[in-house]
DNA sequence: TTACTATATCCGCATACACAAATATATTTG
DNA sequence: CAAATATATTTGTGTATGCGGATATAGTAA
């Protein structure tokens, strides 16, 4: 029960859920998501930390770098409340100039 | 965007995924819900109007009752999200308890 | 060691929302 | 009208979680 109401909480929110309609497209380090999406570096690191404490993304270092993905699906219902996040640029266009700044900005280094 | 959030908030709580799961069996009155899951009215309450905002259920008078039901997906994405309560029942065996308490006091009066 | 960089965590503060108990509102009935 | 009933809302209080800015941690490199 409480993992379930876990994961509703860990999308009910702006910053997280902008943060996983960028990582459909892939595996991303934290400087990368904080440039294109434009927060401060703590805010991102914050809520990538609560994504990941709901089972909804994993993480590896890298050396300095640590990248972060999409957790592999170990229910049904994780599955299924994955499988919501398809719709999300219906719902608003800023998930649709999310994805244009990351086209943009995807191959070159992070600065900072 | 707003409206989003407030779907996935609106499921990110254990009185109110309980009530979500009750009303997929149909339409219920409120004094109906709170004695099925044990829970003081005012809770109950409490929680359906919040449910109401978040356009997850509607409601109907019928004289002193009302009656508390699914709302038409108005969008996919909210389509896709109900889709998610068919997997409840494996997350938690409360949600089974639940329909149980239901099936057995369905066709009783209220007492109240 | 020291300097640098990427990321994580802490601080003080504001807001949202959970609760139970009490009260208010709306409707029906006498 | 008054009484009874079903539901909604208010009250006071505690906890969760949002924020930015500052600081801590971990790894790299000189």
């Amino acid at each position: 029960m409480d993992n379930v109401i876990k994961l509703y909480k860990a999308l009910a929110d702006e910053n997280r859920l902008r943060i996983m309609n960028l990582l459909r497209r892939g595996e991303l380090c934290v400087c990368k998501i904080t440039e294109v999406l434009s927060m401060p570096q703590s805010r991102a690191s914050r809520h990538l930390s609560y994504l990941k404490n709901a089972g909804l993304v994993r993480d590896r270092r890298d050396g300095l770098w640590i990248h972060y993905s999409l957790a592999d699906s170990p229910s049904p219902l994780h599955e299924k409340i994955l499988e919501t996040l398809d719709h999300l640029s219906d719902e608003s266009s800023l998930f649709v100039q999310d994805v244009k700044a990351f086209e943009k900005k995807k191959d070159a280094a992070c600065i900072s």
